[in-house]
DNA sequence: AAACCCATGTAACGCGTTACATGATTAT
DNA sequence: ATAATCATGTAACGCGTTACATGGGTTT
């Protein structure tokens, strides 16, 4: 499916980002919902760019450390709607290693069941906090109320689904404590 | 990691399987959070019996098809409590490609935006009525309330957690819509 | 007879991570 | 000076999907 393709081409059709740029932007907002390392961004790039689908320009930083500013053309951006606006069905599976221990709850004894969710609990908390902090960091960036046309309407949607995620996973699993403490 | 390996370990552990009964496993309950193909599960059950995890006898269906029974050795076993006993960090990135899609909001006129949030909702009502169907099915199985000792208590927790993550999805896609329509 | 399910395997290819490799620039 | 960050690439390996390949058993 070369879903990396659509999130570099998604990445460009905001701005011109390095190759650089891509890879921190996987560390920061989209992050909750995909990344990709460095070594798979550049061959992709370069791939992209044999395609015809994005270009570049060689900027000198400082003195001599080259970069390469890529942007997308209009066959980047065809194809990119193309994507945006296929309706694809839901995957089957969300991998998620945790409710695969979960589901093998039978083969652990009841502490150590007891003690797998809380740490999973507390550990989705602190993300939860990690989260909030950042919802409110960019709640000071908006014009309140948010609406569509906001350039940061991208990450007010998957800030707050990443905060429902983590919300649903801790009520979920202090729903299912009771049951592994007596 | 190999979690294809413990996957297998764990459930062996809960029975004797073949390999075509393992990849029927991955169609149903655990599904919902772990799968793979049968192409990438009997390269693995070879692998399993060679580092001495598994161990299977030929067993003859009929008159001449065969089909080998795995089951779990001590070593294995030993092997998946190690596993499950093990607290590993979130994964940053949970990949989900329609939140990647959402993410590129900009990128969509408030048409385009509207109708992709509108058919992800069909589907996952859709998805959370048979997940439903599925969970009545399971309550006229088990003597409720339902304990940590029920052989059912795996499939329990992976059911309700799939409900809530369709639930979760739900709620925000209906929290969100509005912000497309007018 | 045909369709569907049971049953097991391999091959080719693409996706993704870790490690290898190098060097410039900026902040402390 | 040193550490952190900026910047770009390749190599090796493992994970995962699609397709190829074969055949037996059961149900309609």
């Amino acid at each position: 499916m070369r879903v990396l393709k659509y999130a570099i081409l998604g990445l460009l059709d905001k701005g011109e980002l390095s190759g650089y740029d891509i890879t921190s932007q996987f560390k920061k907002e989209i992050g909750q919902f995909w990344s990709a390392k460095h070594s798979q961004i550049y061959p992709e790039l370069k791939k992209l760019t044999d395609e015809g689908f994005i270009e570049y320009q060689t900027v000198i930083q400082g003195t001599k450390l080259e970069k390469k500013i890529y942007s997308i053309t209009k066959s980047g951006k065809q194809e990119l709607d193309k994507w945006l606006n296929t309706f694809s069905p839901i995957p089957e599976t969300a991998k998620d290693e945790f409710m695969l221990k979960a589901y093998f709850i039978s083969s652990m004894s009841k502490e150590e069941a007891n003690e797998l969710f809380t740490d999973q609990l507390i550990k989705r908390k602190r993300k939860l906090n990690h989260l909030d902090e950042r919802f409110n960091e960019l709640q000071e960036k908006i014009d309140d109320p948010i609406s569509f046309d906001s350039p940061h309407f991208g990450h007010f949607l998957v800030l707050t689904k990443a905060i429902e995620r983590e919300k649903g996973y801790i009520e979920w699993l202090e729903r299912m404590l009771p049951m592994l403490n007596k």
